[in-house]
Parts: structure tokens; C-alpha cells; sequence
DNA sequence: CATAGTTGATAATTATAAATATCAACTATT
DNA sequence: AATAGTTGATATTTATAATTATCAACTATG
């Protein structure tokens, strides 16, 4: 891992600095994250921390609602064909018993996948969304997968 | 063709008609052309002309705008990721030189195309806009791409 | 232990997308 | 030729998504 990316990745933004970042109200990003558009890291105290990977994730959100007018729910079915399947390299078999797989219209890392190849892991460390969950790209991954 | 199939494309509604038959305005659906949701059929005196195929596509995303909340250029983000070059079995060298493929966020119905494969062929008539545009089952297409 | 910031939940506000209305000119049909 | 329906364009209205405000209880940190 280069030094850029654990720079990206760690927790060090509390809701209000990230807030003033990203000027808008913490009650938003609350929300944001109620909705499954993002996934910040959570201390054990519950407090919420944000990387600068969330910051730029949060701004590319922003500008998909405000500039290109895509709506909280049009982004989460977007995000719905991101293809975590062939990212994380799932069975046949892994597929045909997920249920994110077979007919989710939401985030895969809003879906419960403790039956699954995800397992417990944290959806926050997954890669499917830490690195192929740009909002605005999805487009791209789905070129990649075509046989 | 089965029967079924030549009763659903006949266009044989006019736009008042079919805005009856949906409960919305002409104006609406004038809308949704303008924003590229729909292709309806033309006379050659201009005057718009739907099908029973038309009717059902704007009730799926009618409902897609006002149960699943998701806003018209959502919509058309959506529809930018069905992947029409594997549909028409387009060549390497043909989606090199597409724009559409190369990064449009509309549907390709709505792209000026008559320089690849598509040419002059009017997208009404495609099997992409007919047969593989279900406003709510594009993450299906997506997976029968997959290698 | 005191201050500043956090938590979730509910309510209120604001911004704007979606839908409709109006208009004059044009077209279809009887 | 007359009526009903169409066209596109602009303006207006309505519905509601997105955001913010408020609240009391809880937590972090100097």
C-alpha cells in the first residue's frame, strides 16, 4: 500500500470537520449515511470519523445531486450495478444463494451478507467500496466485466 | 414475429389518447421525450403516434419517478449503462469510435450515432430501445454480460 | 468536572424537479 | 370550411426531495 492511500484511508475527520469541509450540515451527512451512500469509519463509542478518501467520496455524491440532479435514490440504484460480484470474485454458487445479487436495488454494502463470501467483513474495508464505488463511474465498470 | 409482439410496436395511439390511458398530461409525455425516456412514432406530418409497448414503458417509468423516487436524470444515467454494444454486437474498432460507449451518461437513443454501427437506423426500430430498455431491470442486462 | 461536540429522532424549512397551464400557429378529419 | 386535436415554446403551479433546525441525552477531552 503506497503512502497516499492509508493518507486516504484514515479516520481523522470528526462529522462537524468534515461538515465544515464539506459545507454542508452534519444532519446531512447523517442522513447520507442512513440512505447507505456512505459508510464512515465508527469508534467504539459510536463517534463517526472520516478520511479524506470520505471527504472526496462525499463531494462526487454532491455533485451527482446537485450539478447532474440525480436523486439520493437514483444514486443508490446506481450504485446497485456496481458488479461486486465479479470484483470480489464470487462462485456461481456464492451467487446464486445472494440476495444482493439476485434482484437488490440497493448499495451491496447496505445489504446483510453475513451468508455470503463477504462474510463479517466491514463493507468499509471492502474494496468494492473503498476503490469501485465512484458515483460518477459506474459506467466503466460495467465495460470491464463484458465478456 | 408473434402476433403479440406487432400489437405491442403498432402505433396506434395518439398523444391525447395515451396520456388518457396513463392519466397524465400531453405536455408530460412531450416531457419525457424532450428529456430522450421515450421515442414515440412519427407520421411524417409530425403528429406523434404511441403503441401498447409505448404505454407500458411509460407506466414502468412513471413508476420508477413517483414510487421508487427516482428523478429523470437518474433515469437516463440508468439507461446510459445498458450495455447496447454487446446487445448489437458491436466490434472493438466500432466502440473505439463511439461516443456513446466512450462516455455519454444518456441513453444511446438519445445519441447522434450515424457515424457507427447503429448508422441511420432509427432507434424506435433498435432491439435496444424495444426489447432491452425495462427502466427497472437494467442490473439483469448488466449480469447476462458477464464473463 | 466542565465545555464542546456528539448521538438519534422528530419537525420545519427550502429548493427545485415534475407536472400543468397558456398561447398562437399548424394539421387531421368529417 | 369548420371543429377538434396537434405542434412547440414559455410561464406557472404543485409536489416533494433535500436540507436544516431543534431537542434532550450522552460522550470526548483538556
Amino acid at each position: 500500500m503506497t503512502k497516499t492511500d492509508s493518507t486516504l484511508d484514515k479516520p481523522i475527520y470528526t462529522i462537524s470537520a468534515a461538515a465544515k469541509l464539506l459545507n454542508i450540515s452534519v444532519h446531512t451527512l447523517r442522513m447520507y449515511e442512513r440512505e447507505g451512500l456512505i459508510v464512515p469509519f465508527k469508534k467504539e463509542s459510536n463517534q463517526r470519523l472520516y478520511s479524506q478518501g470520505d471527504i472526496d467520496r462525499i463531494n462526487c455524491i454532491r455533485n451527482e445531486i446537485n450539478e447532474s440532479k440525480i436523486s439520493i435514490n437514483g444514486i443508490k440504484t446506481i450504485y446497485s450495478m456496481i458488479p461486486c460480484w465479479d470484483i470480489v470474485k464470487c462462485t456461481k454458487k456464492e451467487r446464486e444463494k445472494c440476495g444482493f445479487f439476485n434482484g437488490s436495488n440497493l448499495p451491496c454494502w447496505t445489504y446483510n451478507h453475513n451468508q455470503n463470501i463477504c462474510g463479517t467483513k466491514t463493507c468499509r474495508d471492502c474494496i468494492v467500496y473503498s476503490q469501485y464505488s465512484e458515483c460518477n463511474n459506474v459506467k466503466e465498470l460495467i465495460k470491464s466485466i463484458a465478456r
